[in-house]
DNA sequence: TTGCGTGCAAAGGTTTTGCATGGCA
DNA sequence: TGCCATGCAAAACCTTTGCACGCAA
């Protein structure tokens, strides 16, 4: 993965799409459909190499939420400090993605590091379930 | 997800191939593989059927644990109960998976649960990370 | 001028699908 | 006999790669 010399138009307008979704996901395509809509073109072959040297900076995060559909990307913020590090916890009957920031689930982490030697990796960690309204949704049926 | 009506050849030597490969995870290329050593011919159309069936009937999961690889499947065993269940580890830098019994990681879904609302399936979740194996070669490379 | 970044198209790998055939009940 | 399951090939899907060109430094 070589890394970024020059500066150019494609990297601008992409550092510019990734300060709008902060705190947001989006895949590749997102990326492409947001500047078509604009009428600036930008190669799906641009956006894969400049993602890809994002998350190797470490600048984004990589995620794969569905089965085999595209992969997620996620800007961490322009001061991404661990702190501000979250979970994701995905819905597999609404589909919907929620972003979980719970001290609690930090000693999650110190438990495996302790116990297992093993240093998870939260911003590529997700943990997939059913949420709250679907449980309720589900509830409701069995009461029919 | 239409259910299985009918009794087939090729159905039986898939279960036979998932009793053998109980505890083990596979990909739909491995199970085609196996098959193929044994000159016994089977569509890779027909194996993502079968497997696509027995996930929807709970009979085995699906993870995604690498990034655009082959999903991975894995048999539950006969008497799949819930204590049976365990988590995923998967190593980010050596590619290793772990199995992870833990019930302070049990704990976790308890959490999720009274706090959050949301029911975590753990057979499906995979926790990324870097594996013992992996960090003590890092801290040994911080050393030189 | 050097060589990295881009864009296009083609290739790559995994999974799904259409359709005719085969086989279970 | 009716209809599901299978197999093959083709398509779909996301992503990567080869190559020629353009552009930053």
């Amino acid at each position: 993965m070589p890394k970024t010399v020059y500066k150019t138009k494609q990297q601008e307008l992409l550092f510019t799409y990734l300060r709008q979704m902060q705190g947001k996901h989006f895949t590749a395509e997102d990326v492409r459909l947001h500047f078509e809509e604009k009428k600036i073109s930008i190669g799906i072959a641009t956006i894969y190499r400049q993602l890809e040297k994002l998350v190797a900076d470490g600048k984004i995060q990589k995620y794969f939420i569905d089965d085999h559909s595209a992969a997620c990307f996620e800007y961490a913020g322009e001061d991404c400090t661990e702190k501000e590090q979250h979970f994701h916890l995905k819905c597999e009957l609404c589909g919907r993605l929620i972003h979980l920031e719970c001290n609690e689930l930090k000693e999650l982490g110190g438990h495996l590091k302790t116990e297992h030697g093993f240093v998870i990796n939260p911003l590529r960690t997700v943990f997939y379930g059913v949420c709250t309204d679907c449980l309720k949704k589900q509830e409701e049926e069995e009461d029919d």
